[in-house]
DNA sequence: TAAAGTAGCGAAAACGGTTGCGTAAATAAA
DNA sequence: TTTATTTACGCAACCGTTTTCGCTACTTTA
């Protein structure tokens, strides 16, 4: 079988291929007589146009790039469902990439998009990442890139985040007022603003209790699961151990609830928890996980959108906005509700 | 700024496009000491090579499609994790599609790959696909799909799946041998392989263990989930309510644990449970959930190795066969584990 | 020394659409 | 009827690479 292009169909009806070419992007030079007969031979023939001609020529590849640091997460898959959502229904497509929160990935790929291969990106940083300085090549070659969830300040461009601050703000309070006398702060090491805006929020609440905070508050993670599972089982034995937890990193939830079964230490009688987490399952976990719950699907659409807006402008300029999106604390049997006065 | 391309390296070095592009490619036409001047000229204009241009010349794409119901499913974005790795390691790209179970939208995603989007595509059926007969398109066009999970016997390819029959059969034996005496079958309608596998497995183990099997044995969900909320109640209600539950689909655990808290149904003493799940979280949910985890990475990353392997290939056929990858079935406190003599 | 081979590079034709411009015929305006 | 305008289409350049083929100069072999 030969292949199928648009000469095919300009052989068969005695017409130009630009004529077929207008007449399949329905364009006003030409009639609707021979646009009718066009599509019909495109139809019977099962004709597709070949995307990357057409890529090539307009210099547009209708595709998006979606950069994350992994996909097995809860937040991410559910950004990326809204992301998936708005690219459908605008008819754009999506690459997927994984940093594995690591840094050189995300250069590479970065990298790799300078080539023209997607329209615009949507990125949320990986946690080895410190500053935007490997995006600036992108900038200047005129691709647009816009941040969601895990953004960073020293870049002009649209950032959708939720309320960080508030929210670690909120949950921490809820600690205290459930009777936490020295809650912690569980996290990674990293630079990222989701983290520091987390422990301000975190802190401010420590304040205003008159809890005074010290470095020890704050328990770093790493990537090795093996690691974290030991730091955290010492910190859970030490003399000064926490009496409330404030997650920040949904995978380290089901750590702590590892390590409390380990050293059967109740939740949420001896050790309060509460985590930003997007877990189905928070609610059905021993006991539900009262979580910081983000609006995953929201962010990846809202960013997703405006990128598309962007895009489809003539002269398009990213505006530098914060697009905040607020998450809600959703009370759960991992602490007490009690009412302080 | 110019547009940087090739031209432009090639009138910078005073030498013609081809050599260029022979130098990039590291051609044995080009001497050592040209292509180093090129490389080197690339590297310091920033240069990288425009995949649309190179796609249409090649007629590849270096882009594998991977086709799903949804992302947000601990089985799926592990697979996806899986694809992605070997993806990187082989210099694919990878754009993701969902079907949202919807067979519409599966036809049209696969339709428009008919345009040579992509080299290849990983397959997993929506609910509602009841044969493959929207793939022949794209058999014909050479591009070659490669099933894996929900796979389809009537078409000749790769399909990359686990052992559906015997871990029913294994975990439904494991519900009889703890003391089920009436276990349920909870599933979705489907013509989907897996599901009927499973069926068959259920099946088997109850003919062993002498249980007559009615068809109102087998729960079936829609998407709705509202409607199998008040489904899944009124079956815990009736007269003849299961005491052992096999859930087919992960999403559906969390429904039935949902029931079981609302009805005050005590798992496992009321009812036992085992799910096929790949939740991260089956261990900390109460009680923590016996599941048949299936090996999700792995059979992503296979399907992908097969495809990659398969495109790489001169003339490639694609063999039409079924590679197994085993399901374990981990025990945990929603069964009983009695050993019944 | 002549014939044959090889190394290194360039010209040009693809790949499959898109688009600015030109033009002939048809229609409208003068 | 003449002129101006519109309609509908074709021509050909172009998007940025890749690849075949041909050419020259140089090296090897008989």
């Amino acid at each position: 079988m030969d292949k199928l292009t648009i000469k095919t169909l300009a052989k068969e009806l005695q017409l130009s291929v630009s004529t077929i070419s207008k007449a399949l992007r329905d364009s006003h030079e030409i009639s609707a007589a021979t646009k009718r007969k066009v599509l019909a031979l495109a139809e019977q023939l099962n004709y597709s146009p070949n995307p990357y001609a057409s890529s090539l020529r307009k210099r547009k590849s209708k595709t998006i790039g979606v950069v994350i640091p992994e996909v097995v997460n809860s937040f991410f898959s559910q950004a990326i469902n809204g992301i998936e959502s708005v690219a459908k229904e605008k008819g754009y497509h999506v690459l997927i990439y994984l940093t594995h929160e690591n840094l050189d990935n995300e250069k590479a790929i970065l990298k790799d998009f300078e080539s023209g291969r997607v329209d615009g990106v949507l990125l949320s940083a990986s946690r080895e990442t410190i500053n935007s300085t490997h995006i600036s090549g992108l900038i200047k070659k005129d691709v647009p890139v816009i941040f969601f969830d895990r953004v960073f300040d020293d870049v002009e461009t649209v950032k959708v985040i939720t309320n960080d601050f508030e929210s670690a703000y909120t949950a921490t309070k809820h600690l205290i007022t459930s009777g936490c006398k020295n809650p912690h702060f569980l996290s990674i090491i990293s630079n990222l603003n989701i983290i520091s805006n987390r422990i301000d929020g975190y802190k401010k609440a420590l304040q205003e209790h008159h809890i005074k905070f010290s470095n020890s508050n704050i328990i770093n993670c790493t990537t090795n699961w093996e690691h974290n599972y030991k730091l955290l089982l010492k910190k859970m034995q030490s003399s000064k151990k926490p009496d409330g937890i404030l997650c920040s990193i949904e995978n380290l939830s089901v750590l702590i609830y590892q390590v409390c079964e380990d050293l059967n230490i109740k939740i949420p009688d001896d050790l309060q928890i509460v985590s930003f987490s997007n877990l189905d399952t928070a609610s059905f976990l021993n006991p539900p996980l009262t979580t910081v719950t983000q609006p995953a699907y929201e962010i990846g659409s809202v960013a997703a959108a405006t990128l598309v807006k962007a895009l489809e402008k003539k002269n398009f300029i990213i505006p530098n906005e914060n697009i905040v999106i607020p998450s809600v604390l959703i009370k759960r049997k991992s602490t007490k509700n009690k009412i302080l006065s």
